[in-house]
DNA sequence: GGCAGCGTGAGAATGATTGTCAAAACAGCA
DNA sequence: TGCTGTTTTGACAATCATTCTCACGCTGCC
């Protein structure tokens, strides 16, 4: 993966499943979901695809609390979640004091090219 | 579990092992810890038992990104980590801002019982 | 002592994820 | 168009954390 390629059929079939919704799905999930849909895609493929996007930053990816990876489409701006450990609904919230926080301490240690993750647990209202 | 009993040999271990640190630990290594230190328990005494506590309320658990549970002694006042994508030295930070602000969100989403990790990785001064 | 009930622990079972490797798809070139 | 080296794929095996199983031992009670 030396060069950015054009993706291929398996790639831009993740894509587009993962497109397709706005719910975290798992990568099982998705998997059943191209079989279903007729593509035939390899499970291995589909978490190939999964953790490169997320290395790239395309996706967003949590655990949920069985420890499931789920993956989601959503590329525009920085943010967090909020996830429900009980339901594992997840809430995204944006936090200009934490991007600042972060980088000044950052700063202060003579830390550059810096990059942060923030995940909140907790029980939502529902569930409490 | 009809009624409160008294904590078993290997209980208390898990739980002194648990208070013994700040940091969220994961059972694995909690296991080995126990190990160590002359400790008879097994592992799967280490999860039943931390999985009570987790249900009861007395330690928080949330998900690593390689999808290891770890848990922690419910408390405050703890600290994050500055983490060089280099050399992997890493940097204790404490962070009253973050704490605060987390707590924040949480409320204003209806969640309780809220916990949160942050990860910050970036280059330290000498890996420029 | 003898019996009942619960916690324990060794190892098997489970389920998600990752590694392996031969075959297929593809890009560039003659 | 046919050839060749490289990348991607997918079936399956391997791995790893976690949970399940079940015989065994301890504790309290008669």
């Amino acid at each position: 993966m030396t060069t950015t390629r054009r993706p291929t059929r398996q790639q831009s079939a993740v894509i587009d499943a993962l497109g397709s919704t706005q719910d975290f799905t798992s990568a099982q999930d998705l998997h059943a979901q191209l079989r279903e849909s007729g593509e035939k895609v390899g499970l291995a493929t589909v978490y190939r695809t999964l953790s490169t996007l997320a290395d790239s930053g395309d996706v967003d990816v949590l655990r949920t609390g069985e420890g499931e990876a789920v993956y989601r489409k959503c590329s525009t701006g920085h943010h967090h979640h909020l996830l429900c450990r009980v339901c594992g609904r997840t809430v995204e919230v944006e936090g200009p004091t934490v991007e600042r926080w972060t980088d000044a301490v950052a700063a202060e240690h003579g830390f550059t090219d810096v990059a942060h993750t923030l995940e909140i647990v907790g029980t939502c209202s529902s569930c409490r």
